[in-house]
RNA sequence: GGCCCGUUAGCUCAACUGGUAGAGCAACAGACUCUUAAUCUGUAGGUUGAAGGUUCGAGUCCUUCACGGGUCACCA
């Protein structure tokens, strides 16, 4: 491909202008049109202000009436404008940061014909900047007696309407500003998705553990069983592939002595799109040398219960219709006896490749031919997924469908892994990893096998990891936690879209909705 | 991708078995100096997601399409 052809795939967005106007719109501007003809900057570079409005509530609303009146708190704040309360030549008004709200009161004998009348072209959704002191009113309102005002940016559409918001789910992912300014509850969840993102970073910081980043485009996607989406580099004309995971790339770390290290970043799978999942999402890998999936286990719950305590102060956390408890120590059940116990058959059953496969097949005949680790893979979500809502490791998942782990000593047909569930959300995987170059190679091989065989989700075989493996990787426990799941779990939210600011959604081509 | 549901004014929602598209908020004009869903009077605002079809007549019924939500499948 040229890089002529290339451009020539960058569709061009529509702008603005192409809409039509409502009345709404078209009175806006013409307000705005007035403020720039008063003389006043329409775009001003910076705000001196004294306090946010966070900060401003959060210091005085609790302060008595008097001793506000004696002490004449001076603040300067600024924020978006989100309800007026108009009454002739007084004016009370909210302004936001899209975390708390400000009372202000705004009247013409005390700042004049002039201003008062600037004040009237503003609209619900402009952003200004107030000066005046902190009084409370009759009904105990923290508000700020305003001496002047700035104006600092207009909002040309009008908003939502103020009792009930924005409730269209698609505008609100579409319009995230809209969103965020409407929504603060919304907000909320962004806020703690950051600082527990932060909180994670401390935890394995106090670990000795430090932060790598690694190849997000790989030239070959692996460290997953997915699929990944394709690309191109003109200058060195090769076809490069988003990652699926960063999991080989931090073993090759921990060959290289980074005994501790993790990564926060994102993951690109080329899949269906649902209320748990979103083509790119946020994961944290971490890698351990010289322990194993056991020691995993313990982090996890450490993590977990840690970020849990900090941020909603308890160990039990509600989640749609469940109390969930996080207690320690977590559930533990072997992926066989759970698939025996949720479906009633017989653990023998399961040893039995052609009649596990036949009954898999019968229950996804969309993903025919099945492979016996991917056969038991559907058995378990089909029996055992939904039963798991309190915290539950499943361990020694199928060796066949785990390419990157070490067997189980006591069985050849299991590996030393686990995939946590909460809620019936596989919220992390984790094993003991394989750190044998042949016995890693011959995995790929049985892989490429499959994928000869029609799945595409295999995993290709990647020789330079085998020659790395080559120079000598210690015994070491890995683990990856999908961040927007936990985040869900955490802040209650039903949809991996409520968590992730910008969810992929397919374009529209205008503006007009 | 399959199935089900949704799309009506800027926003939140109405409109019975097909019969003149409405309300609240927002907007506009006016009154109002402790309001907070401010209040009071008045005004304006619509190609009912798009395109076809059935019908004397379609927001409503049928077909196709677009976008979204739920669910199943794949996946974390």
């Amino acid at each position: 491909m040229t890089d002529t052809e290339e451009n020539q795939n960058i569709p061009s967005p529509g702008t603005p202008s192409d809409v039509k106007k409502t009345e709404q719109e078209i009175i806006r501007e013409a307000k705005l049109k007035s403020i720039a003809e008063s003389g006043v900057d329409i775009f001003p570079h910076k705000a001196d202000v004294t306090h946010t409005v966070y900060g401003i509530v959060f210091k005085y609303s609790d302060s008595l009436k008097e001793d506000l009146e004696k002490k004449e708190v001076k603040v300067k704040v600024a924020g978006r404008l989100l309800s007026i309360r108009r009454m002739g030549r007084a004016t009370f008004f909210h302004i936001s940061d899209s975390r708390t709200k400000l009372q202000a009161y705004i009247r013409e004998d005390k700042v004049g014909k002039e201003n008062y009348e600037l004040f009237s072209l503003l609209d619900i959704g402009d952003i200004l900047a107030v000066e005046g002191v902190l009084f409370k009113t009759r009904t105990e309102e923290l508000t700020v007696l305003v001496k002047s005002f700035t104006f600092l940016a207009k909002c040309l559409h009008p908003l939502p309407e103020k009792w009930h918001g924005l409730q269209n789910v698609e505008i609100r992912y579409r319009k995230r500003h809209l969103d965020l300014i409407m929504n603060p509850e919304q907000a909320d969840v962004f806020r703690l998705r950051s600082a527990l993102i932060t909180q994670i970073r401390n935890f394995f910081d106090e670990r000795d553990y430090i932060e790598v980043e690694t190849p997000m485009m790989q030239t070959l996607p692996g460290g997953a069983l997915a699929r990944p989406f394709k690309t191109f580099h003109n200058a060195l004309g090769i076809d490069l592939f988003l990652r699926i995971a960063p999991e080989l790339y931090l073993k090759r770390l921990v060959v290289g002595g980074l005994e501790r290290v993790y990564e926060i970043n994102r993951n690109f799978r080329n899949e269906g799109i649902s209320s748990e999942h979103n083509p790119e999402f946020t994961m944290l890998e971490f890698y351990q040398a010289y322990s194993d999936y056991n020691d995993m286990m313990d982090i996890t719950e450490e993590l977990i219960c840690d970020l849990s305590v900090k941020f909603l102060g308890k160990e039990t956390i509600t989640y749609s219709d469940f109390e969930i408890s996080l207690k320690r120590p977590w559930k533990k059940i072997k992926f066989v006896d759970a698939l025996s116990q949720y479906s009633g058959f017989a653990r023998e059953k399961f040893k039995d490749r052609k009649e596990i496969i036949v009954l898999a097949s019968e229950l996804a005949p969309d993903k025919t031919p099945l492979s016996y680790g991917n056969a038991l893979d559907v058995l378990f979500d089909k029996y055992v997924k939904d039963h798991l809502i309190d915290p539950t490791f499943v361990t020694h998942l199928p060796k066949e469908i785990s390419p990157l782990a070490k067997a189980s000593p006591d069985n050849p047909d299991e590996s030393e892994r686990f995939e946590l569930v909460i809620a019936r959300m596989e919220i992390a995987n984790a094993f003991s990893e394989l750190t044998d170059p042949v016995e890693q190679k011959k995995r790929f091989e049985q892989q490429a096998e499959e994928r000869k065989k029609g799945d595409e989700e295999s995993h290709l075989i990647d020789l330079d990891y085998v020659n790395a493996l080559e120079y000598g990787l210690p015994p070491t426990g890995g683990e990856g936690i999908g961040i927007d799941r936990l985040v869900m779990i955490l802040a209650n939210q039903k949809s991996i879209r409520e968590v992730i600011l910008f969810p992929l959604l397919r374009p529209k081509g205008d503006f007009s909705w």
